[in-house]
RNA sequence: GCGACUGUGGUGAAGUGGUUAACACAGCGGAUUGUGGUUCCGCCACGCGUGGGUUCGAUUCCCAUCAGUCGCCCCA
């Protein structure tokens, strides 16, 4: 048997990396008009940066880490999310520093790794571009935030969209909040399910996002979060959604939503599609929040952050069902088509001289008769077709064919060489609207 | 990690415990000796995910394994 590859993996082959480098670079764009830089980490970190940050107990960590331990015996870990290994290179490369203007911004597009079932927009590698943002706390940071990724779905021409908002408040709130909450639960205790009741001792704030139907039930009468935020939060939160109010990007607040990461604290937010392709249930494309307190933990000053992760082949999905187009910018705009061995170093010559002068050209290597190229040309959708045989060859010249058109002219071949891109200018204009302006006929 | 289903040529897809594994599309060659996308003809799986087992004989039955899909869990 060949070897095939890794489960969980995918090969993106040219009619997918096509529509990769389209939104890769709209992403590009948009992160460059709101001044966020690329970094690129390594793929793999110390298992530890994982388990401290986004926490022990959570799914990520305790249960889908691609994690191993290498010959030197260094327990290491594929990265599973994007935040934790930029934060990581914040402290490490001292980005805090007083040359460094703040807020730092940067952002990253790269491979993700989580040990689990691969499913439909679920793999073991996927794909995310992220941002993240060091060193504000003024919630128009996290506004600014939401906006950018919100921009540049609008950019890709996606609608149907949900922006989903909640707060977990500061250290404080949350204290108060998860007293209250296992106040509330422990007389439910025995109807959790199972899961619930090992959340119940590590995180019990993940209990409120079970999708458990007893589950559902308890929590839907449980305390809620944003009855527990201090005043300080409870203003934080609040100038949030007034300032999304003045951005006009309309939003949900939902006091159930929690993130699956142990270090968000104030602004959390989600971006939603129920596109098709996800079946009918609303599928997460884009998440992110703010946490103030992760550089610390990692080792730096005391840094507020703000950051989002966006998953690149749900994106993809959505794009796919919304029929989104995707630009071809690799179309053939000259086709040499030799006829017979005796054109082959013409025929070099001629697609080389096209390329030179920035067209995009191609030929035919496999001494295939007319009837097999222009095949060829059709599948490429090639604009034009140069055609040299034999004859042409002896009396130095060839045949240009403009394919949308039908229209064809003998043109000496130096001419074609002097200046191809002229020429091929010339030859591709199309002057209907001039001659009709002018009455004349072709 | 648990449960279910699936796995035949480049693609889609029939099929049977036993001679040459349908058909369609694509591809290649030709009919039409220099102008395409039409039509016609021909060619194209010593092989039925992989490894074992049952059997006189397995692509077809059984087991394992790998991979895919779906549900649970969780998430991008």
């Amino acid at each position: 048997m060949a070897i095939q590859k890794p489960r969980g993996t995918a090969d993106l082959l040219p009619n997918q990396t096509k529509k990769w480098q389209y939104v890769e670079e709209i992403a590009r764009m948009t992160f460059a008009d709101y001044q966020f830089q690329e970094v690129r980490t390594p793929i793999f970190e110390s298992y530890d940066l994982f388990s401290r940050s986004v926490g022990e107990t959570s799914d990520i960590v305790s249960k889908e880490m691609y994690d191993f331990y290498d010959k030197g015996d260094r327990h290491v870990a594929l990265r599973p999310e994007g935040t934790a290994p930029v934060v990581r290179a914040y402290v490490e490369n001292k980005l805090f520093g007083p040359e460094h203007t703040k807020p730092y911004k940067v952002y990253y597009m790269g491979p993700m790794f989580r040990y689990e079932r691969p499913k439909n927009g679920r793999m073991r590698q996927f794909h995310q571009l992220g941002v993240e943002a060091f060193g504000s706390d003024n919630p128009a940071t996290d506004v600014e935030v939401i906006a950018l990724a919100m921009s540049l779905f609008d950019q890709l021409g996606l609608k149907h969209l949900k922006l989903i908002i909640n707060s977990l408040g500061d250290i404080e709130s949350r204290i108060a909040h998860k007293e209250a909450l296992l106040a509330y639960l422990t007389p439910h205790f025995e109807v959790l399910s199972e899961d619930s009741k090992r959340r119940f001792e590590k995180n019990p704030l993940r209990i409120l996002d079970s999708k458990d139907p007893k589950d559902i039930e308890i929590v839907a009468q449980a305390p809620s979060i944003l009855d527990y935020l201090n005043e300080p939060s409870k203003t934080y939160f609040e100038t949030i959604k007034t300032m999304l109010e003045a951005l006009e990007i309309p939003y949900e607040v939902d006091a159930t939503m929690v993130r699956g990461l142990d270090y968000y604290n104030h602004t959390i937010f989600e971006i939603m599609s129920d596109a098709p392709a996800f079946g009918g249930t609303a599928t997460t494309i884009c998440a992110g929040g703010r946490y103030n307190g992760l550089v610390e933990e990692i080792g730096g000053p005391a840094t507020p952050g703000f950051g989002f992760g966006l998953g690149v082949e749900r994106l993809l999905m959505v794009l796919d069902t919304e029929n989104v187009k995707i630009p071809d910018l690799h179309e053939v705009e000259v086709y040499i088509m030799g006829l017979g061995e005796a054109t082959n170093i013409e025929s070099l010559k001629l697609v080389q001289a096209a390329r030179d002068a920035g067209l995009s050209a191609e030929r035919d290597y496999l001494n295939r008769k007319m009837k097999g190229q222009f095949k060829v040309v059709d599948k490429l959708a090639a604009k034009t077709v140069l055609i040299i045989g034999e004859d042409e060859l002896e009396k130095g010249v060839a045949r240009f064919k403009v394919l949308a058109s039908g229209k064809e002219v003998e043109v000496p071949l130096a001419e074609i060489y002097q200046d191809f891109r002229k020429f091929y200018n010339i030859q591709t204009t199309d002057m209907t609207a001039f001659n009709e302006f002018f009455n004349k006929e072709d």
